[in-house]
DNA sequence: CACGAAGTGGGGAATTGTGGGTAAAAGTGG
DNA sequence: CCACTTTTACCCACAATTCCCCACTTCGTG
């Protein structure tokens, strides 16, 4: 399905994949590139959520229905564990609903650009169920570490990536 | 099948051989050679995943359906491991969807031509699944270093290769 | 040598990315 | 509740990239 296949639909499950870099205009909107326009269209009428990334300093893009899962699932986390709650009131707290508009493109809340650094340069790129978004530099800063460490015998491997074959 | 023997098509599993010299013209578009496009359009629809080779300074060539799998195994590594989160988002957020245009050829991202310094001069070989592409003279480099160390007992081979009956 | 198949190159149309003017909406303070 | 400021949304225009098509060159084969 789609016209040159940048995504997947089996059933329920949406496959992004790909890498652009784009920018964001002065006025803080983000284009989402044309070729995913189509399925978010079709599979969240337009609807996306965008909240922040807790393990890296970087934007997740979720269509709406895929973060209702998500959300499901932060919601059963125990508010007992501190490192669960907040992630859990961090990632609910600073979700923001967002329309595509008639140019494909969404407005980041001006809290979520200053926690990921987002000035003009940003890469975007597929993760599955979702997008993410970082400033240019600080993505180029960790691919060149981690070619650095993938490949350098000297640095450890965890065992899930050395038995894995590709 | 195959009328030179230059893959196979057991099943499910393709399997691809053969080495090619090709030029990336100044588009950024690089010419499939020829005996694998029959396959490669009965197989995967002409839909092919191109990716960065995250070991050496070259890419990967899937056909669709030989990604998928591929895809699957990085959706299954954990996020809470920097590394593996890191392979995750590298290998994925690289992975462009192309499709072979009327000529037979696919563009590729310049990010991606980038990456692996592909100009005018590229070579292109089977690898099982997939395909390898490397910068022609760094593929030259890598072979004379490999003709160098191979066969010298100073350097430690691993067990699973000392086993290796070819 | 002639022919066909494979590889290469480039013009131009169509699509996609970017920027900014202006109107509508929302937030703020008196 | 109203006037004012700030933010958001819609529209149009330009720039860059990608895609489609046609033509030429090169190579192997009979």
């Amino acid at each position: 399905m789609g016209k040159s296949g940048f995504y997947q639909h089996d059933g329920d499950d949406i496959v992004f994949r790909g890498f652009n870099k784009i920018s964001i205009d002065n006025k803080g909107r983000l284009a989402v590139p044309c070729r995913y326009r189509e399925l978010i269209s079709v599979q969240a009428e337009n609807s996306l959520v965008i909240t922040l990334n807790p393990l890296d300093r970087s934007l997740w893009l979720y269509p709406l229905p895929e973060w209702e899962v998500i959300e499901d699932k932060l919601a059963s986390l125990s508010d007992f564990d501190k490192q669960s709650r907040r992630t859990k009131q961090m990632m609910r707290g600073y979700a923001t609903d967002c329309q595509l508009d008639s140019q494909g493109r969404i407005l980041i809340p001006k809290e979520l650009r200053d926690y990921s650094e987002l000035s003009k340069k940003v890469v975007i790129f597929g993760q599955g169920n979702k997008f993410e978004i970082w400033n240019e530099k600080a993505w180029e800063v960790q691919r060149v570490e981690w070619l650095e460490t993938t490949g350098d015998d000297s640095v450890p491997t965890p065992e899930s990536l050395q038995s894995l074959s590709l």
